[in-house]
DNA sequence: TTCCCAGAAAATTTCAAAATTTCTAAAAAT
DNA sequence: ATTTTTAGAAATTTTGAAATTTTCTGGGAA
């Protein structure tokens, strides 16, 4: 890493991306004097960003240890598709019945944009800054499908949780990317459209399902009403 | 205050109770140097509790301009309110399908205790120690009707959203105290454990929906179902 | 060979003072 | 009288170093 003085929000910034990209593995320790070097900054800056990825989830602290990138913990993955599956159907419900022609056109924009890169990916080998892209597009459709659900901590929250999800998923062999995903994108934009509620919902269980524990085989968490069709 | 030596999560745990029993009044600035002299540490221990408690939304941050407690903000009332009715509603619902004996006896035993402390707060005037009883009790009331909701992450988001509702309500003549809350808490236990779930999921729109923009006029977010009986 | 302990090295946390910025108020100019 | 400017004061942010704690290493004993 080249030598130059960042400001704390790009240290932030830098950090945070490479925790939810794969570049920092899981389990890492993070080691304030390398950290300072490497930045060019004083230990107290780079105490402020990991406490800040701390309470976000991504690092964990431990008191006279320092900080590390929070380990791979299948539990967790579990739980947090779980929760994510809740806001994203709450979400999603909301916009479908409150969402306008703006909203519309901007889920297409956000799918199309994100089908280009799907399709790129199935061609091309995985892993660089393609599946980078990726996955900023992939928050931003799934951001867009709740952004006219006026809730602003729904998004929000979604929002985290789906920064913890992503960095459990990445150091997975296939990087958290499954060739099934534009199928399931694809159901859940047309579902949305068509203004159906709890087939867009049932769309959103099938596309996480699998990063359930038991692979979504309880059927907990599915939608009440059964799918459209 | 007495000068005496505190350590980070003294400090913390000592501001977030102020911050949310309404001994800082919303807007307050809060000086770095005050601080310190009053908790006897370093500026920066100050500064790293200040932060945290920036990330959960209690206090907010300007760049050279230091720190004061949130505002208060109808809109952000309107929305807090909002997301706790889902979160609610959510989490109830999963606690009904799936809670056990255990659950049940510490939901009443929750309610029990909520309900000595409000029969208090009708008789005796409010404000003082005893609010702060009744605050951490619906606190844990609320708690305890998702604690068997199978979802950490959902039980943490509403805690958070719950903590920042009530620093948002605590100014408001009556401390967000009403004496409505016993029957409607009363409402909410009787149909969890009738298992309930339309019902209970009415009862705690009910509950919440003075708080919303237009006193919950809309219905936008009752339940699909009707309410029992 | 394994386990345990002491000393050394490294990292984290706390502290105090310097430097930068913002706020306040008084004086000058329009 | 109102606005602008400017000097002083106050508060925040940063920096660097000291003190505490943990981790690593090597020697000695079981």
């Amino acid at each position: 890493m080249l030598k130059a003085s960042f400001s704390t929000p790009q240290i932030y910034d830098d950090l945070h991306m490479q925790l939810v990209t794969a570049q920092i593995p899981q389990g890492q320790k993070l080691r304030s004097e390398r950290l300072r070097e490497d930045y060019d900054c004083s230990a107290n800056t780079i105490r402020e960003v990991l406490f800040r990825l701390a309470s976000e989830g991504l690092v964990v602290f431990e008191e006279q240890r320092g900080f590390r990138a929070r380990p791979a913990d299948p539990e967790r993955l579990h739980y947090l598709t779980k929760f994510r599956i809740t806001l994203e159907q709450e979400g999603a419900t909301a916009s479908i019945r409150h969402g306008g022609l703006e909203w519309e056109s901007q889920l297409a924009a956000a799918h199309q944009k994100l089908g280009h890169i799907e399709s790129r990916l199935t061609e091309t080998s995985l892993g660089g800054p393609t599946l980078r892209l990726w996955s900023l597009a992939e928050l931003e459709f799934h951001d867009t499908l709740l952004s006219a659900c006026d809730s602003p901590f729904l998004r929000s929250s979604y929002r985290r949780t789906y920064d913890q999800f992503r960095q459990q998923k990445i150091m997975q062999p296939d990087y958290g990317y499954h060739s099934e995903n534009a199928v399931e994108h694809t159901a859940i934009v047309k579902t949305a459209l068509e203004r159906d509620v709890a087939g867009c919902c049932f769309a959103i269980y099938e596309h996480m399902k699998r990063n359930l524990r038991d692979g979504g085989a309880s059927g907990e968490l599915r939608p009440k009403s059964a799918p459209a069709g």
